[in-house]
DNA sequence: AGAACGATCGACT
DNA sequence: GTCGATCGTTCTA
């Protein structure tokens, strides 16, 4: 059980976002710890992959974070209201990242769930739709652009395989587990690169 | 300077 | 299932 190293996030995309399920993501925020586990992922490779931002090496403001050392936080605006967080892998010259699609909840659920609903009450439809997409997740853990290029192996944001690493009590996984592979959600306009079975997912067996 | 476009979400039919 | 919100990023000129 450790903290993931800087090794980890160098490793080839989609070998990382499959291993990446079931990991612990840890947010300090505010001396508060939010903990949630991964169950969903997604790879962006910019050397092949036309719906990566960073496709063809492309390099602008925005996706000069995926030119960073591998283990940096990569978090953009999208659709004008939400953020999405990325982990950068792979050496660092090749811009690429996996991200986070859906995580469950394991510690902290109180505030994600304030940052998240406010003062609305909790029901059933929203636990059951609480970190379940990319803009969820980072509104849950107040996660903006503010956050853009942080270091994954620092003390604010940073993934382990077990939650004993952040110091909370070990959190029971499912004895059976699926891992599900499948294209990526909301790429249709990235031709060939649309198709690209690079989405993984937890289910439980 | 202006226009087009999102790696999404929630409200609604 | 459909649709609109909303604004930074990117490209064109």
């Amino acid at each position: 059980m450790a903290r993931l190293s800087r090794d980890f996030y160098a490793q080839d995309t989609l070998e990382a976002a499959r291993q990446l399920l079931g990991k612990y993501l840890i947010r300090c925020l505010d001396g508060q710890l939010l903990a949630g586990r991964i169950v969903e992922t997604e790879a962006y490779i910019g050397r092949c992959d036309k719906a990566c931002h960073a496709y063809g090496y492309r390099r602008t403001a925005r996706t000069e974070t995926l030119f960073a050392p591998p283990g940096t936080a990569y978090i953009y605006l999208i659709y004008g209201m939400y953020h999405c967080l990325n982990f950068v892998t792979e050496p660092q010259g090749e811009p690429a990242a996996v991200l986070l699609r859906a995580i469950q909840p394991v510690a902290g659920g109180d505030v994600m769930a304030r940052l998240r609903y406010g003062d609305k009450p909790m029901t059933a439809y929203r636990r059951k739709n609480f970190l379940n997409g990319p803009g969820k997740v980072c509104r849950a853990l107040a996660l903006t652009r503010a956050e853009n290029g942080l270091d994954l192996t620092g003390d604010t944001l940073f993934l382990c395989d077990g939650t004993e690493d952040a110091g909370l009590p070990p959190f029971p996984a499912p004895a059976k587990e699926l891992v599900v592979t499948g294209p990526r959600i909301g790429v249709d306009y990235a031709e060939e690169a649309r198709d690209f079975p690079w989405r993984f997912r937890l289910e439980e067996a």
